[in-house]
RNA sequence: GCCAGAGUGGCGGAAUGGCAGACGCGACGGACUCAAAAUCCGUUGAGCUCCGGCUCAUAAGGGUUCAAGUCCCUUCUCUGGCACCA
């Protein structure tokens, strides 16, 4: 019988959905296991190879689970809201929702192509009402708790789109989505309190089993630095004293300070600003509020600052010094403000290299970068010694750090302080496509949340949907929406227009699937603890921020409101590498993309090779979390080892034997079965297929010819493909006599002594060069390998005559002799 | 600039500090065929060879070691992330 995989495909997919083979076990005493894939966002364009590498790879791990005797939960859903499946929507001419529904319904067809073990019977969809009423309900568990609140903020607004982006979303000052410049807007926003976990977020980054990329970079986008907040006084023109807080991490440099500098947003400038400066600093204020950010943060810009005609008294030794306003200090972070160690720091030298403010040392090393004249030619960044700094003198700069804010700290002008880059989350959207924020506002009582009894708030159906580009949401038109009463008092109420960022649905969808139709509650606690944390979750690297750090921060926040037993979702995390292949567009190697032009589709191979083939394929292209270079041809390759396999098994089943077979193909399926245990556990799927294509060449191989091998044999050999070829696997195993799927089966086990060889092959080398390979016998002793060796005529030729200094031989491995 | 990661045949890629190049693609030679495709069998890092072997070779240079693709230092190139965060 010939290897048709198209025919055998199609069959056993529609067997396998009938008689509901994946569906999740309710009850069950085996231990369970819970493989997530990061669920899609239905795009238009649907899957292409790139996509499947990660579905192949966690289905691959998922059955190998079920194989070894987990319970397994392994759903699909939709990230069906938010900003691209919306414009994609508004493209075509399309209501999001109908548009939405068509784009799933493409692309759950092409998820069933690759033949995944999905329980699709817990398929969720974050713009499904009954689904988005449980998002709408934890925002409202984090109203109560204080951590969702309204700020007038200068978002980032992106034109194209017509709405605001996080922090996050914006990529170089770009839009992440459409690459449009950023221009900055004030809103009233509602934002999420995420700095408050701030910590929480980043010491838990330790308890993960987590990709230690993805680990510093979480940990960078928290950014904590430890330092002080440092008290100076400003003296205003009326002569009243001002306090001024400034944050350093470097309390050593103090002394250094010669001057200060204030982000042009700080409160104190109009109150010190000394009338002959007002007109410059004014100015110099209006330009940088009109400048984008990108001007602002532009690569190699000139420091640009202005002085305010005030002086700071520094306090550790009452030095008055210069008041700037310059825009290379941020308002939003520390205080807003700095003292200037132009001496030790590269961007406070520049500055002062610029308008020509006096350089102090106060931290001396021999690294010192200095021009002819011996001045520092730029900034001492490191540490050293302090010099120049009073009673500190001599001290070394990382002790001298904590004497300096202990002794401040006693005079209450210095606080040992902890800083986070992090900041809150902007987490409204002007858009429609997204879930309600239930929020009212009513004239006497203010933000009223929406009772829980009412929601879900439902999004209305509306004609008119595109963004207004006023700034306000599609929603503000409705009056049907906006009109409301208040809960508390019934007065007139209007409801909040906004709507929540796609990052909403996605960052508590996990604990969604373990109960996926539950009315009552967003989660059934006892399925919650049956299935969570999720123990492997499977995405791309372009997630190792945003997603991952809400999904964090969502169930740290549930756990605290009690709802959760655990404070982390994901146990562990694998990132696949990305597809890539050579872009005509851009004359390079690109991820594959519609936008660049360079997307496989999978369609023509699976209609070639069959699923199978495809599924081996992505696997066999590299080591999984490495990027990878699609290249047609290779298919070739693991397809004919797909035939040889299947022309082997059938051809092995009818010789076959219940008795005896052949001991160096017993050797060699052991051998298979450990290799391809061990690979799999570590992840090293591409080794574990060229470990299958070694064995079935060795079992079509000569040392094997019209040897008969053990049924048992065969049953272990399709066992152990099934997890990459299940289509054949299953095939074969009812050709090979079985009515029940291989998938109910058990992991074959290997006998470890039957991996090792009586006779092993030991090379000895003179000098660290091979000189010849000897066999023998597994157990012989250091002196007779060593005499073996001595005997040999190769080695001969480079020991004759020369002293032997040295003899190692290191058991099963090696023979190396030094000679002289 | 800072922080990660990577650099191995014509190509994708293998190698717990222990025979560098497994496995596959491609190429070449052969068998089968009227012929081609498919299939099967060989060869395939470079150079030399008295056909036994020998020399060189893992981005470049140095080091540690009996032994280095692997560990350490310096440099170069590429990819990703961050980027005036004090």
């Amino acid at each position: 019988m010939k290897y048709e995989p198209k025919e055998i495909e199609k069959k056993w997919r529609d067997i396998w959905e009938k008689s509901g083979l994946y569906r999740t076990e309710e009850e069950d005493l085996k231990p369970k296991y819970y493989c997530l894939d990061m669920f899609p966002y239905p795009s238009g364009t649907g899957l292409h190879v790139g996509h499947w590498r990660g579905y192949v790879l966690s289905d691959v791990w998922s059955r190998y689970k079920t194989l070894k005797g987990f319970s397994l939960l392994h759903p699909m859903g939709w990230d069906s809201f938010g900003l691209p499946a919306e414009n994609d929507a508004i493209k075509k001419g399309l209501h999001p929702k109908t548009n939405t529904e068509k784009n799933i319904n493409n692309i759950r067809r092409q998820l069933k192509e690759i033949g995944a073990m999905y329980d699709w019977s817990r398929e969720i969809n974050t713009s499904d009402p009954g689904y988005y009423k449980w998002t709408q309900w934890i925002f409202l568990q984090m109203f109560k708790k204080g951590l969702a609140y309204r700020k007038k903020m200068p978002i980032n607004w992106c034109p194209e789109c017509k709405t605001g982006l996080a922090n996050e979303e914006v990529i170089g000052n770009k839009c992440e989505r459409c690459g449009s410049e950023i221009e900055k807007k004030d809103m009233m926003q509602w934002m999420l309190k995420i700095t408050e976990y701030a910590e929480r977020l980043l010491k838990d980054l330790d308890k993960l089993d987590w990709p230690e990329k993805v680990k510093i970079m979480q940990a960078n986008w928290i950014g904590k630095s430890e330092g002080a907040e440092i008290l100076f006084t400003v003296k205003s023109p009326g002569g009243q004293e001002h306090h001024l807080k400034v944050f350093t991490t470097r309390p050593d440099t103090l002394f250094g300070a010669t001057y200060v500098v204030l982000a042009p947003e700080h409160e104190l400038i109009p109150k010190i600003t000394d009338k002959n400066h007002k007109k410059d600093v004014t100015k110099y204020i209006e330009m940088a509020k009109k400048e984008s950010e990108i001007e602002r943060t532009a690569e190699k810009k000139e420091k640009t600052g202005v002085f305010t005609g005030a002086y700071a008294v520094n306090p550790v030794n009452g030095k008055e010094i210069p008041v700037w306003v310059g825009d290379y200090v941020l308002a939003s972070y520390g205080t807003g403000a700095i003292m200037c160690v132009p001496a030790h720091d590269e961007r406070d030298f520049a500055f002062a290299k610029k308008f020509d403010l006096p350089v102090t040392e106060v931290i001396s090393s021999e690294k010192s970068a200095r021009d002819s004249s011996g001045n520092l030619s730029k900034a001492y960044t490191e540490e050293g010694i302090m010099v120049n700094s009073g009673k500190f003198d001599r001290m070394d700069s990382a002790k001298g750090r904590n004497e300096i804010v202990k002794w401040l700290e006693e005079r209450s002008l210095a606080k040992k302080t902890v800083k986070y880059k992090l900041r809150d989350w902007i987490f409204s959207r002007q858009r429609y496509w997204g879930e309600p924020i239930p929020i009212v506002f009513c004239e006497k009582c203010g933000e009223v949340p929406v009772p829980e009894a009412q929601l879900p708030v439902l999004l209305p159906e509306v004609e008119k949907y595109q963004p207004s580009g006023t700034g306000d949401s599609p929603l503000a038109n409705i009056p049907e929406f906006v009109k409301t009463d208040c809960p508390k008092c019934g007065g007139k109420a209007r409801r909040e227009t906004n709507t929540m960022p796609q990052w909403a649905g996605s960052s508590w969808y996990f604990l969604r699937y373990p109960s996926p139709g539950l009315k009552t509650a967003p989660f059934d606690e006892k399925q919650l603890s049956r299935w969570m944390p999720v123990d492997c979750y499977v995405g791309g690297i372009e997630h190792a921020i945003l997603h991952l750090l809400y999904a964090r921060f969502f169930t740290k926040v549930l756990f605290d409101c009690g709802y959760l037993s655990f404070d982390e979702p994901f146990t562990r995390l694998f990132n696949q590498g990305m597809v890539c292949k050579f872009s005509e567009k851009t004359k390079k190697l690109e991820k594959m993309s519609k936008s660049k032009g360079n997307v496989v589709s999978p369609d023509n191979l699976v209609n070639k090779y069959g699923t199978d083939s495809v599924r081996l394929y992505e696997l066999f292209i590299g080591p999984p979390e490495v990027d990878s270079e699609w290249n047609d041809n290779g298919i070739e390759g693991v397809y004919k080892f797909l035939r040889r396999l299947w022309d082997w098994a059938l051809s092995a089943w009818e010789t076959s034997s219940d008795g005896t077979e052949n001991e160096a193909f017993t050797r060699q399926l052991h051998i298979l079965i450990k290799n391809i245990t061990e690979r799999l556990e570590s992840f090293r799927f591409n080794t574990a297929i060229s470990a299958f294509m070694e064995f079935i060449n060795f079992a079509l191989g000569k040392e094997m010819k019209d040897s008969p091998v053990k049924k048992a044999s065969i049953e272990k050999t399709i066992i152990l493909i099934s997890p990459f070829a299940p289509h054949l696997a299953e095939e074969l195993w009812k050709i090979t006599s079985h009515n029940d799927s291989v998938f109910k089966s058990k992991w074959p086990s290997y006998d470890e002594k039957l991996t090792i060889f009586d006779e092993i092959e030991i090379p000895v080398q003179i000098n660290g060069k091979v000189r010849c390979v000897l066999k023998v016998p597994e157990s012989i002793s250091e002196e007779d390998i060593l005499d073996k060796a001595l005997e040999n005529e190769n080695v001969r030729k480079f020991t004759d005559g020369r002293k032997l200094i040295k003899k190692i031989y290191v058991p099963k491995k090696i023979v190396n002799l030094v000679a002289k």
